[in-house]
DNA sequence: ATCGTCGCTCGGATATTCGAAGCAGCTTGG
DNA sequence: CCAAGCTGCTTCGAATATCCGAGCGACGAT
């Protein structure tokens, strides 16, 4: 062990910080994405838009309270768009945005990882 | 009322299951993926291993418990190893698993997404 | 011996998520 | 008409998850 470990050079350099190894960009991604169904929702969306009940469906398992602060965060974030039909039978939609239709190659990959990988228990 | 599911036949149909719009695999992906560090911490394994606290301060912001709980779920679920190297300076080293270099074409897709859509705000 | 680092664990605050219930408006239908 | 079902949410209390700081044993350097 002598020779090598001595000095480290991994990850910090003289001059100061910003040698975040796992991607700044990546992180910031994951302060969406890490939200417990921030994903799911949007990946219920990729194929067309779908109203709330809809989506509570579709998902399983989430809970209403949940799904509207996530339908808020995703349309704050501008992945998502929430739209009101008016007419007599008041219906509302959610679909994506630019964005969010940018980020499903990534999901998609995602799927295919786990359909590969995550069968269904390990 | 228009269009569609006059009958209450959400979204099942005659063929058989699967019928779960957002991908169950996306569903299952995201028991981990939604979790609050969990992409984060495969990304920053990404290029190689790494111990403990290289990897506390590589992620910046994450506390030392919940890394060594997330540290722990990624090991069970087999996307990881953690080697403990005796010798005395006693190291511990985490690397992915070959399930866990599947997903990193994922995570670059994320992190590509994240750059060109998510630059800096909030 | 004293200090700093590494790899964790423990305890207690705080934030997030759950699950059920409630409310208003519209529709079916008896 | 009025019960009953649907949709789109909101509110509430309770369970969980996450955060933060402190601490512990082992080791290396000073």
């Amino acid at each position: 062990m002598d020779g090598m470990a001595t000095t480290r050079q991994p990850n910090l350099d003289a001059a100061g910080e910003a040698c975040v190894r796992g991607d700044a960009a990546l992180a910031r991604a994951f302060e969406f994405l890490g939200k417990r169904w921030n994903g799911v929702v949007l990946g219920s969306l990729r194929d067309a838009p779908a109203g709330f009940r809809e989506l509570s469906r579709a998902i399983g398992g989430i809970s209403d309270s949940v799904l509207s602060d996530r339908l808020s965060d995703l349309a704050g974030a501008g992945l998502i768009v929430r739209t009101v039909c008016e007419g007599p039978p008041l219906a509302v939609s959610y679909a994506l945005t630019d964005r969010g239709k940018a980020l499903m190659p990534a999901l998609e990959q995602i799927s295919l990882w786990a359909q590969e990988h995550l069968l269904q228990d390990e």
